[in-house]
DNA sequence: AATATATTGTGTACAAATGACACAATATTT
DNA sequence: AAATATTGTGTCATTTGTACACAATATATT
């Protein structure tokens, strides 16, 4: 049994599952000025890395479908995961030497014909912070870790496709959306947050029109002064006003520069 | 045999097809100052209309069953939909009266229990030129008709909740990506592409300022002015620059106002 | 044929946003 | 106490947005 209390052969048993269609999870968190993808290694000889996913249940929508592979293969429990795209190609599972290691792992019966099916997966993402969440590899894999996009390892079929597509849609959504609600700790400072967007627009943005770009939003609560730091001016702290920051999540607005 | 020489008895065998997973097309068209959408007429005593969709063979790409599902099912030829959402909620086919229907269409056997399973849908959309297109109704079809989307009828299952996200995905889009390329004839006027703006965005642009925005953008040919016409000056017509299109299309450009 | 009418193409002028850079204020280190 | 790094905010030239104006012109009306 697993944490939710399912039972691990539930999980493969082709007569209470979708056939042929699975999500997968791109959780992205932000650290030391870098993004990261968390990614689980296979319990397999050599290093095989992929994406947290799994398959949908009979009885089920595909959207909690996602959410509930994310809580049994990472322990992670979030209550919405955001949809980016299907991949439905047919040679989405071929043209990676590793996929062979999937035939031993699972070769012969019932498990090793699921297995071999062909799959088309849809993907969903989510932004996380890394402080909060504590990770867990399942009884299926070896490790979990967060990968910085940059030095990504080579995942198994079409992950590192579908990765790139969902760093795609951020980077796209962040021209209208507010972003970083999630990837930030409660209390942040304004450089915290441009480090963010420089990471995702991958370009140098100018601090102080920054700052006061985002603060005319009017979606962040000033606190105090942070008192530890370096050898310098204490800079502010700002959170998000939850309210506020969804009024305009529900409009967008532009971003430019 | 249809029209690209599949037989009929392989569009619902269930051993050539993907259990399971279906696409719908949203074919979008411009006429009369309003967004129109592509609907099929089920062959049924009362009235069903659903979007033009179907299913994906084993041994095909979901981008490519899109294509050909649209090409069966209207007779229009795309090289390329877009995909834009996956609709997975266990619930999509019931709640609607007219699911009854489909019931009876399919009573027993084989295709009964094909059409009786649950599906999940990938939506695919596509902005077409409604005088360039001649949509024709396929073999289990009555009829075809573009229905405007202010007066669109119920739709079977989740089809109109279909249709409101691809509109929405193009009333998004059109922020930041140059439309109308694929929607108007080939040359129109500044006052045809508004007239496209102001159907998308549901809203009055002023005149002036957006021909000064659009040709700034440096993606049309001018050419001779507009012989016939009313009584007033007559504009310009415009086509797209296919190049400078594409390039900015890669782009993307931000559009408030 | 002259005049009226509707619409086009472009002009103007003010407001707002953007972008590049400056500088005093200040928390820590030396 | 001075040096250093970084913050918060200021300035200003440039670009973009917005509202409205007006002459030009193709057809309709008289």
């Amino acid at each position: 049994m697993n944490q939710k209390g399912i039972q691990k052969s539930k999980l493969f048993d082709p007569a209470e599952l979708v056939p042929g269609q699975s999500v997968d999870c791109v959780i992205i968190g932000f650290e030391n000025k870098e993004l990261k993808i968390l990614i689980l290694k296979w319990r397999a000889k050599r290093d095989i890395w992929a994406l947290p996913g799994g398959f949908i249940f009979k009885e089920e929508d595909l959207d909690k479908a996602a959410i509930r592979v994310l809580q049994e293969r990472t322990g992670i429990k979030l209550p919405f995961l955001e949809q980016f795209k299907t991949f439905g190609n047919l040679d989405r599972r071929d043209g990676d030497i590793l996929a062979k290691h999937m035939q031993f792992l699972a070769a012969k019966g019932k498990v090793a014909d699921w297995f071999k099916q062909r799959f088309i997966t849809t993907g969903y993402l989510s932004l996380v912070d890394i402080q909060k969440s504590d990770p867990q590899p399942d009884f299926s894999s070896e490790k979990i870790k967060w990968a910085s996009l940059d030095e990504l390892p080579h995942l198994i079929f079409d992950h590192n496709d579908i990765v790139k597509t969902a760093i795609d849609f951020i980077r796209n959504q962040i021209n209208y959306l507010p972003i970083g609600i999630t990837l930030l700790p409660e209390k942040f400072t304004m450089k915290d947050l441009q480090g963010l967007y420089e990471s995702i627009l991958r370009k140098k943005l100018d601090r102080g029109n920054f700052q006061r770009k985002m603060l005319k939003l009017d979606i962040f609560n000033r606190h105090d002064k942070q008192l530890e730091g370096g050898a310098h001016k204490a800079p502010y702290l700002y959170s998000f006003d939850k309210e506020k920051y969804e009024k305009l999540l529900e409009q967008g607005y532009g971003f430019n520069s």
